[in-house]
DNA sequence: TATTTGACCAAGA
DNA sequence: ATCTTGGCCAAAT
């Protein structure tokens, strides 16, 4: 488990985000204010996992998915799975990649 | 204590 | 559009 601190941060963020929209590492780690991007990624990976933190709305900011439970290629069986979640909560993706990206971003916080 | 790594990012080529 | 490069900061080694 990553320092408590700065992963709360990150969790208590992400819980904010609302059911068929997304996040970006870096407008969490921002909105925590640091610049950690690769760090808020690496909180993930230890995921406390469901309902907690919806670790699946977390995506990269060029709008494709980023990883998922530690697998970073779109082939991966987990990163799939992941699309599907986003898919089931209304956000269309082709490509590994965001449809309207910029409509389903969260940044609110 | 020092280096390396990573669910990243932005700018170049 | 894809690939490389340098940078970022916390955690792991």
């Amino acid at each position: 488990m990553p320092t408590n601190q700065f992963s709360e941060k990150i969790y208590a963020l992400l819980k904010k985000v609302p059911k068929g929209r997304v996040t970006t590492y870096k407008i969490l780690a921002q909105s925590a204010g640091t610049k950690a991007y690769r760090a808020v990624g690496q909180s993930m990976r230890c995921n406390p996992f469901a309902p907690n933190v919806p670790c699946h709305r977390v995506v990269k900011s060029d709008g494709s998915i980023g990883g998922f439970m530690g697998k970073i290629n779109p082939n991966s069986k987990d990163v799939k799975k992941k699309i599907k979640m986003l898919e089931k909560e209304g956000i269309k993706i082709k490509n590994n990649r965001i449809i309207d990206f910029d409509k389903f971003l969260f940044s609110n916080f």
